[in-house]
DNA sequence: CTGTTAGCGCCTTCAG
DNA sequence: CTGAAGGCGCTAACAG
C-alpha cells in the first residue's frame, strides 16, 4: 500500500511536494517536469491517498448522511437520485439509512454524526424518530438539512411548493364540476401535512365549497394505509366525488380501496394525488398527479452544503412550480 | 470538542483506559466503579469518538458501499433494504451510488475506494461500467461482493436462483396450457441473463416445446425500453400466447407495449415476470410473478464482510426458494 | 491491572 | 521554490 513517502523517495522529492501536486495546490510553483514527474511515479505506483487520514487531517469527509424513513419508497428514490447526482458533481458520497437505524445506540450512522464523520446530514423527519441524531448533529455542529419537516431552528428548512400543489390538485377537481372534494393527507402534525391540507381548503374556499371536516383522512405513505385510511373516508362521506391523496404511494392505497369498495375510478370518484412517480400511468388506473420537484429537492439539498459556510438554518423553498399530469383517475362530473 | 484526554483527566485515568472502556474491550479488567466513571464523564463532556481518528488508526471504516445502476429502480431498493437492515445490526452504514458516479476520476467514492475508505464493496455490476472500481477495490484488496454478474474471480459472486425462477415462470405458462412461449431477458451477456435464458429453455425442452429462437429479446431493467423490445418480440412473433419477462420493470413495460397494440392480457397474451416488487398487484392487469428473495440477498451481502476474513473468492448461491405469485396477468389458453 | 508511548498517513506551517 | 517536522485523535503494544 503505497503512501505518499514512497512516491516522494520514488520521485527524489519531498513528501510535501507530493501531497500538493496530487492536491492540485495552485499556490505551488514547481518546474513543470518534476510535476509530472511526480504524478507519474504516483500512477506507477498505484497510490491512493488514504481516505482516514485525510479526513483526519482536513476534518471533512465528503460524506453527507441520507436518513429516510423507508428506501423502498418510489417518492424518497426521486430525491435520492437528485442527491445523488449532485452530490458526484460536488465530490461528495451518500450514506443512506433508514431511520430505524438511528435507534440502536451503537448505530454506526450515530457515531459518524457525533464523531465528525459526515459533513452533512439530510432528514427526512417525521415522527420523533431522528431526534437523537438530529441533537447530536447540533451539537457536534454539522449542518443539516431537514426535508419538510420542521424540527429544530438549528437546521436549514427544505421545502416543496406544498399548498400551491394541494390548491393545483384541487381546483383541478373543482374545475371538473366537483363540489365534494375530500383529502388524504399525509401524517397528522408535519408540517407540510398542514401546508397541503391548507392547499386544499384554501381552493374550496376559494370556490365557494363547503369544507366538510368529516372529509379530512391522514395515511402514512405506504400503499396499505392509504387504502385502509380511504376506506373509512369513503365509509363515513359516501358522497364524495372528488379525492385529493397528499401523497402517491397512499394514492396507490386509495384506487384499491375504491377498487374493494366496487367505486369506479373516475365515474364515481376522481382521483388526484401528489407527486408524480413513474409508476403513476401504469396503475391499475393511471392516476392524475401533480408533479413535484423531488430530483431538484434532492440536488438542493446537497447543494446547500457546498453553497453554505455563512447562512445555516433558515428555510428555503424550492420555486419551481408543481405541474398538473392528467392521466385517467379524473373526470368531469 | 471533547477528545479522549479531557475525558481521561477528567475522570483521573489515562487515555488508554478511556479507549478501552469506550469500545468495550472485553480483555481489559477495570473496577467496575471506574468504568462507570469514565462512562459518565465522557456522558457529561458529550465525547464522541472521532471517526476520521478512529478509521486511520484500526485501518477499517465501518463503511460498505453499493454500487446499483438505478437508484430508482425497485427491485434494487428491495435488495438495499435488506442490506440496509443486516448492516445497522452490524455496526456499518451504507454508502449508495449509481454506477456512473465511478466515471469520474475524481469521485470520492472511488477515492474511498482506493484509499481503504470503505470495507467493503457490492456491485450490481452490468456493462462494465464498474470495471474499474472493481480492479481498484481488488488492488486494494477490498472485499467484494458481485451481484448476480460474474466480473472477476477474485471477488465473491452472489447469485439468486435464476434457472429455478425462469423454469417456474415458464412452467407455469405451460401448465396453462401454452405452448409458444417468449422470452423477454434481462441485459446479453450478463451471468443471470444467460441463467434465465437456461431456464426458459429447459422447461420448453421438459415440455417437449419447440424454442423459437426468434421469441427471445433482451431489455435494460427499465419501463420503456421493456415496452420497445416487447413491442418488437410481438411483432416478429405474433403467435405468441405466453410471456416470461425476466425483469418485473421491463415487465412493466411489456404490459405497456401489449396494451399499445391492443392486445389484452391475459386474454391474448400471459405474462409472468420475475421479481414481485410492491407494485406489481397495483398495475393495469396485476402481473404474474416469481418472488425472488431479494432482501434475503441484501442481507447475505453484507453477512459477507462479517463472516469472512477467510474464504475470500468463491460464488455464494442464495437458497431460498423463488415462489410464483399468481395475479392476473396470465391464464390458461 | 493500569499508564506511557509510538505511530496510523497525511497536510501545512515554517525554515532553508 | 523545496524540505523537515509537528501534530490531527485515537489505539495497541509494551512497561510498570
Amino acid at each position: 500500500m503505497a503512501g505518499i513517502a514512497d512516491i516522494a523517495k520514488a520521485a527524489g522529492v519531498s513528501t510535501a511536494v507530493v501531497s500538493r501536486v496530487i492536491n492540485g495546490d495552485s499556490t505551488l510553483r514547481i518546474a513543470e517536469e518534476t510535476r509530472k514527474r511526480v504524478l507519474r511515479t504516483a500512477e506507477e505506483l498505484d497510490y491512493a491517498p488514504n481516505a482516514a487520514a485525510s479526513s483526519l487531517r482536513s476534518a471533512h469527509s465528503g460524506l453527507i448522511a441520507m436518513v429516510v424513513h423507508d428506501v423502498t419508497n418510489p417518492v424518497y428514490a426521486e430525491i435520492l437520485s437528485g442527491a445523488q447526482h449532485k452530490a458526484t458533481l460536488q465530490g461528495q458520497a451518500i450514506l443512506i439509512s433508514e431511520a430505524s437505524a438511528l435507534d440502536d445506540r451503537a448505530s454506526r450512522l450515530l457515531r459518524l454524526i457525533g464523531g465528525g464523520g459526515v459533513d452533512g446530514l439530510i432528514l427526512q423527519a417525521a415522527g420523533g424518530v431522528s431526534d437523537l441524531a438530529l441533537a447530536r448533529a447540533a451539537r457536534k455542529k454539522i449542518p443539516t438539512v431537514l426535508l419538510q419537516t420542521e424540527l429544530d431552528a438549528e437546521a436549514t428548512l427544505l421545502t416543496l411548493p406544498d399548498i400551491e400543489a394541494a390548491e393545483l390538485a384541487t381546483r383541478h377537481l373543482i374545475e371538473l364540476g366537483h363540489t365534494r372534494i375530500g383529502c388524504l393527507a399525509t401524517r397528522e402534525g408535519l408540517t407540510f401535512t398542514q401546508n397541503r391540507v391548507e392547499g386544499w381548503r384554501t381552493a374550496l374556499d376559494a370556490a365557494g365549497l363547503e369544507v366538510e371536516s368529516l372529509a379530512l383522512g391522514f395515511a402514512d405513505p405506504a400503499i396499505d394505509d392509504g387504502r385502509l385510511k380511504t376506506r373509512e373516508l369513503l365509509e363515513a362521506n359516501p358522497d364524495l366525488t372528488g379525492l385529493v391523496c397528499c401523497n402517491a404511494v397512499s394514492a396507490i392505497g386509495a384506487l384499491e380501496a375504491a377498487y374493494q369498495l366496487e367505486i369506479d375510478v373516475p365515474d364515481q370518484l376522481s382521483i388526484v394525488a401528489i407527486h408524480d412517480i413513474e409508476m403513476a400511468r401504469h396503475l391499475r388506473v393511471p392516476l392524475t398527479t401533480v408533479k413535484m420537484p423531488l430530483f431538484e429537492m434532492g440536488v438542493r439539498a446537497i447543494e446547500m452544503f457546498a453553497k453554505r459556510r455563512n447562512n445555516s438554518a433558515g428555510r428555503v423553498a424550492i420555486a419551481q412550480e408543481p405541474i398538473l399530469v392528467e392521466r385517467s383517475s379524473t373526470r368531469n362530473l
